[in-house]
DNA sequence: GCAAAAGTGTTCCTTTTACACCCATGC
DNA sequence: GCATGGGTGTAAAAGGAACACTTTTGC
């Protein structure tokens, strides 16, 4: 059986938050051609031995130094003609990255890796920009279902924080106080003693998401959805 | 820039239904090795010229002489031993076909492509069965949030049809007269004059699937959700 | 005291759930 | 007319949307 020339890559969009300046998306510029010197999501060609989560996670760390917390299969693109040189077929995954942890490399060219506001986008190579409008569409699904809005925030959060974070991947306004009622009924956070204080008014309590908890109500049949 | 030796297979799980068998699962005896002779779902190489989907619907035509009237994207299964030969990466599809066009391949062995009721599934060959598991799955969800449920049934279909459809699908009762009344305020069914009378009780309306009418209707901001 | 943001409660409306009854057909 | 399945209605409960007020902080 001859098996046809096709390569396989894997490519990232890997999503940051942060409440001052939304949503982001991590970019590196191009070296070589095609498209040098433009921009595009991460990725690389998948190695013989290693599953495609792991060559994920090694172009993260080898081309932007970055490692996400959590990672998630998007979607195969494998159209013939996608990559001008040869038959490529890319497997694609987006990726959740903590605020705090917004460093990218250093050790190299710091102009190579950079964060983008996702309204504010460069013209990318290839078919990412595709991708990534199938990634923020999943993105905006997935968070209604599934507690994954965390992994977008601080450890400890105020529940403020998480009701931004909605209201800026969904992309509308959110009530504040039937949000909050309909979250903390929830029962997944954990309060914390510590408030949030930071100039003007009351302080905020921390909250924690309680993966325990969570896993255990939801053996019991209890459904997340915001 | 060495490309390590992967190769690339597609392969589909055709979901078939008939309201006296239920949900069923289109398989091929693999006729070589590995696993000679054990059951496994449709597929095979993708040739460097055509996309994934056109190598789903070519092996699918090839092995079991049969054409889906849905074809969606699955997941794409990577892990480096899947294969016992070499590395292959998969990607998998699962498709729909229409319980009057049941009918297989006679051309050539009839033996080599067969419907399995999905509650009486053989043991399957690599890691078919986790792939069919995941399907099913996706099944099951999807078709609670888009009308995909149709491409089950014939063109025309009574709302017994489709309310068996559901609960052979997710598994659970749903109340028959609740269902209906549900189903029908999407507004996107269109009743015909033929009634369906089959001995016994009073004969049912036939319905259509009125495409043009969903669409309109989701363009407006409805959202199916059954 | 005043501004600002957090936290709580209440009302109304829509949707879901759980039912019971009537209707059209074959025999 | 009776058995069988199709079609319609209704009442109670739950859930969601809209909205107002109180509390705690910094200055």
């Amino acid at each position: 059986m001859a098996t046809p020339n096709i390569s396989l890559t894997v490519d990232a969009i890997v999503f940051g938050y942060e409440p001052k300046d939304g949503l982001a998306v991590l970019l590196v510029k191009r070296k070589y051609a095609p498209f040098k010197g433009r921009w595009a999501i991460p990725g690389g060609f998948v190695l013989e031995k290693e599953s495609l989560e792991e060559a994920v996670e090694r172009e993260l760390k080898e081309e932007a130094g970055i490692e996400v917390n959590y990672l998630e299969q998007l979607y195969t693109f494998g159209a013939p003609n996608r990559d001008p040189r040869s038959r490529i077929v890319t497997t694609a995954y987006y990726g959740l990255v903590r605020s705090s942890h917004f460093e990218l490399f250093a050790s190299t060219d710091a102009e190579d890796a950079q964060w983008f506001a996702i309204n504010k986008l460069p013209k990318l190579a290839f078919d990412h920009q595709k991708i990534l409008t199938y990634g923020l569409e999943r993105l905006q699904n997935k968070i209604a279902y599934q507690p994954i809005g965390f992994e977008l925030l601080d450890k400890k959060f105020t529940m403020d924080e998480v009701h931004n974070l909605y209201e800026t991947i969904y992309n509308r306004k959110l009530d504040r106080r039937n949000f909050r009622k309909k979250f903390l009924k929830l029962d997944i956070l954990e309060e914390l003693e510590e408030r949030k204080s930071e100039g003007r008014g009351r302080p905020g309590s921390y909250y924690r998401f309680d993966k325990k908890k969570y896993d255990a109500l939801k053996n019991e049949g209890m459904v997340f959805e915001i």
